[in-house]
DNA sequence: GATGAATGAGGCTTCATTCAT
DNA sequence: GATGAATGAAGCCTCATTCAT
């Protein structure tokens, strides 16, 4: 093997191991919050040593701001993809479902708040987060205003209607954990009808 | 001084120190989340000793329990009191504001996020948690259901419909964490004209 | 008991316990080394549980501190008592054999190495163990100068032989580490016939 | 090349392998202390991977003992160097600028006594140690007896001044720990002084 | 009622050492 | 020879909880 593959290869495995790691503490987490999710467990969880652990990530914390930017990694892609399409409106309200289906998840309703709340304690946690939110934000707010051009005069309008999008996705996520039974379809359409408005509304005189 | 009064002044004095004690945890909470918060820091923050506390509270979890269960208590007669309101759009509208300001005070919002994290851990205080929930949704459909009669005959409309709309707070508790900055004024238009939707809207045929 | 009393023998408990952890901790740098000395093996030779330790001081670092400290201030009062001799030069002879048997007692030698490895790499350490050298080594000069008037004029040559009465007994700890066989009275002579010639030799013109 | 070559080659390579290591574990020694020099940082500094020091050395421990053989070899070959001067006294009183100068280099002082106390803990640095000591000391006794003949009829006499001679320069390393601004000339005139007279001296009756 | 000293399990992290490649 | 991934024991420290006073 030539030198260069093996840098590859080394490579390649070392990233290998921080995701499997990623993926442990993930669902530990999600299953005991981050600071009930112990190393050991986690380190048993990945099939590791809790020492090597250290070796891909400098701390536990360092661990959950991995995590944080990965979704933000993956959020950011989306946003992109998202921006190609042709009529944006129809796209969007055909991601609700999608949205909603994420964002229904219990486990992943439950990791979000758990990441959430630990950014209340720490701030390059917190800090991670909102570069992430605000990235998505500024899409939000593009798509707002190319669907709903007599908006683009105010600026502010245009931000509060995207940040009541996002709280409402952001508020589906807490739903599901206070009330997971609600009713799906109902709960789909009733998401649309309010997204419908807050995209179509003219704006308040 | 009787049996009987010694006694009732004993209940009351027991009372205020359980209250100091849950005060003196929520701040506590708020400032560091339920693991990060120790015995020691609350008690001195309660103005008592450690040992004291365990003769008010079993656990350290029997706190949050508490806690969550008076806020809880709070709500209800919240909702008890607006159940009276003549106009009960306008009312709902109105309270917007003040929904609205409740869930983006940073530290209230913190709090929320810390005792929903814990409860997904802790099924007790999921429990309260969500029978408090429970009792909000429902006069939430009451009053949906009151505001647009022809909601009525589909429960599930009406179900989606209020779920929604509390997923707005919830969502606005997030928003206010991860993007503190956004403006006021336009997130309470915007708010209130998804408000408007949900409760006005005819039923999807 | 009265509440004055009552914490007046709160502190004095209190106090010896802080005592009974720098016994322990004493014994086990001199066995072993700072580093090398678990809080587990001065916990129990102490006579109390880990945890406890932390209750009286802060960190394992505090706890050599602290000892530093206390052997810092046990030296100033011994300086303090000897500036009131008579005959200085006399007491001063004297000393040495007391300068001698410190120096030379295995563990204290062994102990005074452990500690000034310890500064070497922490400075809060290095700064107690400055600042009480300095403190002795005023004396030293002033002594120095008291007993050969003639010094009085070079503010440098009584540094200089000051520094060098103090190197003699800072260096007889590390003779007794590598050769504790020495003979005591050979020694003793001889380090006599230096320190007097240090303080009587008139400066090198 | 000769199969005898390549031998010699390989010996002079590992030779220079580990001085490569004995360097670096020095300087991380120095800077850090025995205990708190960790392998990965002794091998990052030597320029190697840490298994690979585990080829030249069995064990950390065996660093340390090949550092101190290594200085114990160094001295030795310096006292048979001074053996051979004329005028010995003359060159022992100009070596005294030299032993002044080794010993009040900070980092060198605080490597020994890094290596005493490492040495209290661990026998087999004691021992080489010791009889590195051992080996001065021997040489030191000689040249106080061939300096002042006087004395030669005492061997108790010339072990204690050679004693003292050994810790004055052995304090001094202390001293530039604790006092690292003392005035050098002035140190240098006083140790002279004290020399002098140790050598000198008739023994006391 | 009230205190806070005392416990000890358990958490995060470091590090010497080994070994497959 | 040479690497560095991998292990796991052990260290420091925190903290909920108990209990004698």
């Amino acid at each position: 093997m030539s030198r260069e593959t093996e840098k590859e290869a080394a490579a390649h495995r070392n990233e290998r191991r921080r995701l499997q790691i990623l993926d442990a503490a993930t669902e530990c987490f999600r299953r005991r919050g981050f600071h009930a999710a112990s190393m050991a467990e986690i380190s048993k969880s990945a099939g590791m040593s809790v020492g090597h652990i250290y070796h891909y990530f400098e701390n536990k914390e360092a661990i959950i701001a991995a995590l944080v930017e990965s979704k933000a990694r993956e959020l950011a892609d989306k946003m992109d993809a998202m921006r190609q399409e042709q009529d944006l409106l129809t796209a969007m309200i055909d991601k609700v479902d999608e949205g909603l289906a994420k964002n229904s998840d219990q486990a992943l309703a439950a990791l979000k708040i758990e990441v959430l709340a630990e950014a209340t304690r720490n701030a390059r946690t917190l800090d991670t987060l909102r570069a992430s939110d605000r990235l998505a934000l500024d899409k939000m707010r593009e798509n707002v205003a190319a669907v709903n051009p007599a908006l683009g005069a105010s600026p502010k309008t245009v931000d509060g209607r995207a940040n009541v999008v996002a709280a409402l996705f952001d508020g589906i996520a807490i739903r599901t954990l206070l009330n997971p039974d609600f009713d799906r379809e109902a709960v789909l359409d009733a998401l649309r009808l309010a997204i419908r408005s807050l995209l179509h509304a003219a704006p308040t005189p």
